[in-house]
Parts: structure tokens; sequence; C-alpha cells
DNA sequence: CGAGAATATTCTTGTCAAGGAATATAAATG
DNA sequence: CATTTATATTCCTTGACAAGAATATTCTCG
């Protein structure tokens, strides 16, 4: 989770991974549509799929990147363990809220 | 969108984030837990505030931080953009691809 | 009001990662 | 085989940021 969060938080590679939304595309059109040079593309090409978020195929002279679902639905699945907040109402203070009235319970047994 | 994932890119951030999962704790209970020292928790949770994350709701002496399901919704709203992904048979290049084929029919005309 | 507890802020330092420029590699093609 | 095209890699510099230590702030309570 830690490595797609990492991955995710580069500008460039957000958008990266926004325009492979579209489908598949390789190296030179990534780096003219997003105007960014190519060897920065490749670049951050590496650390995306060292995460695990595209994969390459290549195609005669191109490389061809795409998107692997795998990981963006272990984000979805993370992203459930959330989900509960907002159909509950969560904002009562649950957790902490109920130790501490259990310590202010023991002060005031100890009154 | 940046914001969001630039925030949860520190593993002790996202930790701190997971640990609110299970409900609002104020900033020494979140020390103590994750055997992170206050000053960092104290920073940490700066940064996740301006990010949108979390609140904070003072009591008494304590300063007590919560999830905001909100930055949460937004996220799951920016993965919906990717679930037809692994829904769809997305992997036949479609996009790109297209585009490459009709290039090669103009050069085929061109001979 | 003074002391202590909980939390925030400041300053410094070290590390890491992104961008630029140059170069290396690989495949295609004449 | 030489050249061109597409992509990857290396080296360097710079900036951001996280941790540590010290200190400031805020609230509570006697």
């Amino acid at each position: 989770m830690n490595s797609i969060m990492s991955a995710l938080a580069e500008p460039n590679r957000l958008q990266i991974v926004e325009l492979l939304r579209f489908g598949p595309r390789p190296v030179g059109d990534i780096s003219e549509r997003l105007r960014i040079r190519q060897p920065q593309v490749s670049k951050h090409l590496r650390v995306l799929s060292d995460a695990g978020l595209v994969e390459v195929q290549p195609l005669a002279n191109l490389r061809i990147y795409k998107l692997r679902p795998q990981r963006f639905q272990e984000l979805d699945a993370w992203l459930d363990s959330f989900r509960s907040m907002w159909d509950e109402r969560f904002d009562r203070l649950d957790g902490y809220l109920n130790e501490l009235q259990a310590q202010e319970n023991k002060d005031s047994d100890k009154k």
C-alpha cells in the first residue's frame, strides 16, 4: 500500500497513470502529451513499474505501457476499510472516548 | 488528489490514518501506540490536517484527531475512473493502437 | 497565580528523490 | 552495416522533507 501511495504521490506520475486510463501508450506518446521530457517519463515509468502499477509490452521499436488493475484493486480494498466511516456516524468519538470514560470512572471511584 | 496521495505517501502518516480508522484519538495516544515521538506525530498530523484528511476537536487539555470522510470519498471517486479497467478487458491496446493502425494505413497508402 | 501535562513550533542536519544533460542500448530500415 | 528512431540509464546538482533536540504554547487544577 505504501509503495502505491508513494508512487502516485509524484504529480507527473499521477498524470501518467491518469493518461493510461484511456489505454496503453508508448513512452514517446506519453512524453508528447504530457510535455515531459522522455528520460523523465522513462524514469517515472520505472517507478510505476516497480510499484506494480504498470507493465510494459514491447512492440517493435516501441515499449507500450499499460495499467495493471491488480494494484488498483488493492487500493480499492484498502479504501473499503474506511467506507464504514461515511455510512455510520463515526464522529461520536467512539474509540478513544470509551477508554477515557473508563479512565474517568476509575478516577471518580478513587474519590 | 495529489495532496491526498503525498500526505499518505509517508509511512508514519499512513499508519496514523489507519489507526484513526478505529476512532478518534488524542496526540499522546497516537504517539504511544505507534511508538513515534510526540513532536513528529504533531507534525504529521499537521500535514494530514492541511491535506484535509483529519480534523481536530479540542477536549480539555487534549486535542482529539479524527478522520474526515470527505477526502476519502474523493479518493473513492477517483478510483471509480479506473474501475472499468478490471471489468472490461482493457489489455487489447485499445487507445493507442487505433492511432498506430491509422498511421500505418496512411503509410501503406503512400506506397 | 504557579506547576505540570498535553501539544505545537522552531531550528538544524542528513537523506533521498526529481530534473537536466549527456550517453548508452535496442530495434528498424534502407 | 550505417543510420535513424525509440527508449533506458548514468551522473550531477538542487530542493524538499523527515527526524532529533530544544523550546514555546495552551490548558487544567490545586
